[in-house]
DNA sequence: CCCATGTCAGTCTAACTGATATTT
DNA sequence: CAAATATCAGTTCGACTGACATGG
């Protein structure tokens, strides 16, 4: 196919000066989550359990429920995420003291090793994208970025 | 409930510091797609939707295949939104005068219109995440966001 | 009684793979 | 014949809503 109409398309740099923040931050975070699928791939996780387990080594004892509102989707969308974790022996789950119907979720030791090992992709990915970038310029970046989020899950139910 | 373990959450601020880049992007990014999913609703698009016609409108006549390529989705995936397009009457599509096989498409004037119309939503809903910051910290964001897309779609078939 | 939790079931959307016809 | 396009069909995965039992 040698005469193609647009054969030739060095506009790969042009429409990606062009379009907006909003659409930019879209590409760049399917470009991430495909990255991460990658990376996690031999680990036999996906993007959405290496995110839970931090969120769970960050805050041990949650709950279905308020993993699921913290993540904002529903409690059955997060209780198949956590189901596959306990099959894969990452986490665990016991009645809290307080409340018999709640099951508190924390890690085992094996996903804590696994979650360790998760870190170190996507550190390398984090690296890769931030090529070039100073430290400086990386961490005001994440702080507007942290902003930003506030300021869009403003009105929302937060736990 | 009164008495419940973790009642008093005041970590949405904790965790959103203790997480990485990778994650707050991820955040942010579905955060502006729900945002984007509310706004254009009264208009009868998705943001998929939006960003294909977005796409044509900087790139008239691109193909269903083309397009697909750049957004990194399927063919099939992509001709499913075009579909719904020409059904809105917003996009057209006629056989290339270089190869017939080929089908290029373009907006139409209602196309164009409703285009318009979705970018002040838009223009809404990113003026309302970027509160408080810069013009110069606005463009130096954008400015670091594509260069993020660059390096982290690098080793990728580009059209 | 009311509310929250956890879970079972069915549905829907949006992507995917596979296969086919057509054109260059 | 090989390659690219478009499109038909079936599948899969991830969310969703609805319903229900249980505990506080």
């Amino acid at each position: 196919m040698v005469s193609m109409p647009a054969a030739r398309e060095p506009d790969e740099v042009v429409s990606s000066q062009q379009l907006r923040l909003l659409y930019a931050i879209g590409r760049l975070d399917r470009g991430i989550q495909r990255e991460l699928e990658q990376g996690l791939r031999p680990l036999g996780l996906s993007p959405h359990q290496y995110a839970t387990l931090t969120v769970l080594r960050a805050r041990s004892g949650l709950s279905n429920a308020q993993l699921a509102r913290r993540a904002y989707v529903t409690p059955q969308a997060m209780s198949q995420v956590l189901t596959s974790l306990i099959t894969a022996g990452l986490i665990s789950r016991s009645p809290s003291n307080d409340n018999q119907r709640v099951l508190e979720t924390r890690l085992t030791p094996k996903g804590l090793e696994v979650t360790a090992r998760c870190d170190l992709i996507a550190d390398e990915i984090e690296d890769r994208m931030l090529e070039g970038v100073s430290q400086a310029d990386r961490h005001s970046l994440l702080a507007v970025i942290r902003a930003c989020v506030q300021r869009i899950n403003a009105g929302l139910p937060g736990t």
